[in-house]
DNA sequence: ATCAACCTAAATTTCGAAGATCTATTGACG
DNA sequence: CGTCAATAGATCTTCGAAATTTAGGTTGAT
């Protein structure tokens, strides 16, 4: 059983904005996996919450689309498959587009400023695949910063929330590949080269480089999704293992 | 006092499904106008419902950024600007022009027969604003679908649903310019052009069209935004009166 | 007169239990 | 032996009340 934080861990002022972060943190790094029914009782205990808390929580991410829901029959984390795999790569190649060009745009001395900073600290933290089959949660939180701060001067709000949602998305796809097989691959040299781009305002360039980022991601996970099973399994639902 | 509908007009499986539809169609219509403030009883008494399905309809509207939650301080219907609108309204162009290249890239027979009947629909349904000021529910309905169908063959659910978003809260706008002065503009030949380029597989076309329409909508509703109030006003929150 | 602390009132947030719905099992019948 | 109906269990959904938190007004001291 993957040890689970609970809402203590957090400071949120409150139970259902925990449960929400911790809900959607548990789902992107697959703690939770894919298909995997959402019992309002064992959330409860997860968390340590009672259910409405949970509940709202779930709401949210579904709108997210993180999770699903079936009307009396109950939510279970997204499920995953070859298919909604590149529609969500195909879209967020597009999106993040568009946003790394609208930044270029706007960014002044600021962003380049955070955006090198940025890549220096990811580039300095060593894209360790511990030895639990999990990828460095640091590594992780740093290239995520990476990606945003080059989109932060895009100068719009609404953009950069559905990026954020895409990413979030996509990332639990490299979560599962990660899960099956431990050869992360060096992606160091094509961060410079974006942001190499990008600070030379090419955006033409920078958004080329960024959409192979994106399909050289998608082409690995994809294939290793496709190594555990075309579909997602049906994941029979066992009470408390077969009587 | 606007006419609420009731839980009871819809059918939907469970209350908090039939609340969120509810609560977005009024949110949407500007029934419920922006920064308004939601208190869960009011709302409870509105739909004839208990806390839990108002309070779960209220976070998935959140994410979908038709209100807005302050912890511990309740929600509001989302706040309006002229900034948001124009943030909105460019990212609707992109994702609106993006959703329209892809189906008609992959539109087939079907889609160009769906395509022809909305317009049909949409073009003899007259744009007839009513006495009462709000519009023509079955045109804006028609209007809706018709936009719909021009990128349904799009093939990706997941642009699919972020246009959809976008689409909604952009209509809110409209709603609030059309409250304020009742004057529909003929759009009829614009859907027309649109369709036109569209089933000539001019994508080029068919997209600069509707950025243009989109526009044309904006500049419209920016300009009654405008004579309302640039910001959007506190709305002092007054009890029942002052005493 | 001004400011701070406290106290009251309203609203949100959360909990636990009752009501409604679905799933699985059991037993009867063709 | 297979199919179907009825029942029992589990789960989701909803309600109403308790617990926290915020906002506003009052009192008292400087």
């Amino acid at each position: 059983m993957p040890p689970a934080a609970t809402v203590d861990d957090l400071t949120e002022p409150t139970l259902n904005a925990s449960v929400c972060n911790l809900l959607r943190a548990d789902i992107v790094a697959c703690r939770l996996m894919p298909n995997e029914r959402l019992r309002l009782e064992a959330l409860r205990e997860r968390y340590g919450v009672g259910g409405s808390p949970v509940r709202e929580a779930l709401m949210r991410l579904q709108g997210e689309g993180l999770v699903e829901l079936e009307q009396h029959k109950g939510f279970r984390v997204s499920a995953v498959s070859r298919e909604r795999l590149l529609d969500l790569m195909r879209t967020r190649i597009e999106i993040e587009g568009l946003a790394l060009r609208w930044s270029i745009e706007h960014g002044g001395v600021e962003w380049e400023a955070d955006l090198l900073g940025a890549f220096h600290r990811l580039a300095n933290r060593h894209k360790t695949a511990s030895h639990d089959g999990t990828i460095d949660a640091d590594w992780s939180r740093e290239h995520r910063a990476f990606h945003t701060a080059l989109v932060a001067a895009c100068g719009s709000p609404t953009l950069l929330g559905i990026r954020e949602n895409l990413f979030d998305r996509t990332t639990r796809y490299v979560a599962l590949s990660i899960l099956s097989r431990t050869t992360p691959r060096n992606d160091a040299a094509e961060h410079e080269q974006i942001m190499r781009a990008a600070l030379n305002r090419d955006a033409a360039r920078a958004v080329a480089l960024t959409g192979e980022h994106i399909e050289r991601t998608m082409a690995r996970v994809m294939k290793s999704l496709g190594e555990r099973s075309a579909e997602t399994p049906p994941q029979r639902a066992n009470g408390r293992g077969a009587r």
